[in-house]
DNA sequence: GTCTATATCCAGATAGAC
DNA sequence: GTCTATCTGGATATAGAC
């Protein structure tokens, strides 16, 4: 990995941990190894960092969001739709570098209308999206009623982004958080799930 | 209004739109009216400026979520359920002092075990104790379906909370996104309303 | 309680040797 | 590309006059 894409992971990192403003240039170059002014033969500036991180960050998000994978394939049965969501949460919610940049989002949403866009898009619009596809599936192959797909996925994934974002804050919480979060769906699927006549 | 409320207003103001690193404290003394020094009569240091606005939020906060007003009635029928709930939730978007406690905790949630547990009680379990009163008292008149209040509560309140992040952060889609709530409400009032037969 | 002057510190960034 | 030395500006905070 060369220095450039070292100096933007630990910058990720120190970001989500302190802030953008609370992080200095040499506490990020200590953790590439180096020294605070020759990260300026990799970036003109520390704005410069960020703004190469929010692309990097960008990328990542829709590789994984907007990957095959992970909205692909329609679930067989309800169970088989609980552990589908489930082993995406709980990816979602341990996954070091998915968790840094969510919480690098939240903390700095308000400091750029492109940064705010992001937020949008991967706390709301990017998961409704995929989760819209997954009802419409289901809806298709029987497994739940007929109704408007979207309003489905926003209440299906909403109440799970909350509870993901007390996980990131309170890692204390993060095995009820879980919990909470399967119990929730399995309600879904108690009101939105067809019965087996 | 005494100088150290005026103080504690304009740091919040300040901290909600540069965060507190972004905040000087020059900039807080200008907005009062007075030179930065003089803040040092009034609190020890800008970190005790932050806590004390942490006191005012809370109490603030639980003085609105807590008050009778926003718990007490049951609504008589669905569609003034959906005024209600609307009302709380126009007020709650542009009550200027409610939506700056709003943004300041967002971008400062991860600053403090505390301002994390203030963060979660606001977003998460402060409104769905609120709500879940309500479902209650729902149930009680025949309004809707016999079910877990508290996964009502949320169910409700989880999109209710996203779409409110995103007009804080992007106030142009503000419209959009009250007309996006009373869709849900609605759509919510569809699945769990009782029928009038 | 407010002011001006100032102390102290630390951040981002540059210069130039190696 | 990395280093050391350094510039520069801005921040929190204090001292002491009014």
């Amino acid at each position: 990995m060369s220095t450039k894409e070292r100096i933007l992971e630990e910058a990720l990192t120190l970001f989500a941990e302190n802030g953008y403003d609370g992080t200095g240039v040499d506490a990020i170059a200590e953790r590439v190894g180096i020294k605070g002014p020759s990260l300026y033969k990799h970036f003109k500036s520390k704005e410069d960092i960020l703004n190469a991180l929010i692309d990097t960050a960008e990328t990542r998000y829709d590789d994984y969001f907007g990957s095959e994978e992970h909205i692909g394939r329609i679930p067989d049965d309800m169970e088989d739709f609980i552990q589908m969501t489930m082993k995406r949460v709980s990816f979602t919610v341990s996954d070091p570098m998915i968790r840094k940049i969510r919480i690098f989002l939240v903390q700095e949403q308000f400091r750029s209308e492109r940064l705010a866009e992001i937020t949008t898009r991967h706390q709301l619009h990017g998961i409704q999206r995929m989760y819209t596809k997954i009802m419409e599936g289901m809806m298709d192959q029987g497994l739940i009623v007929e109704d408007d797909p979207a309003m489905l996925a926003m209440e299906l994934s909403a109440p799970a982004v909350l509870l993901i974002a007390k996980a990131d804050r309170q890692p204390q919480y993060e095995k009820e958080v879980l919990e909470d979060i399967e119990k929730h769906i399995r309600h879904f699927c108690d009101v939105y799930g067809k019965r087996i006549d």
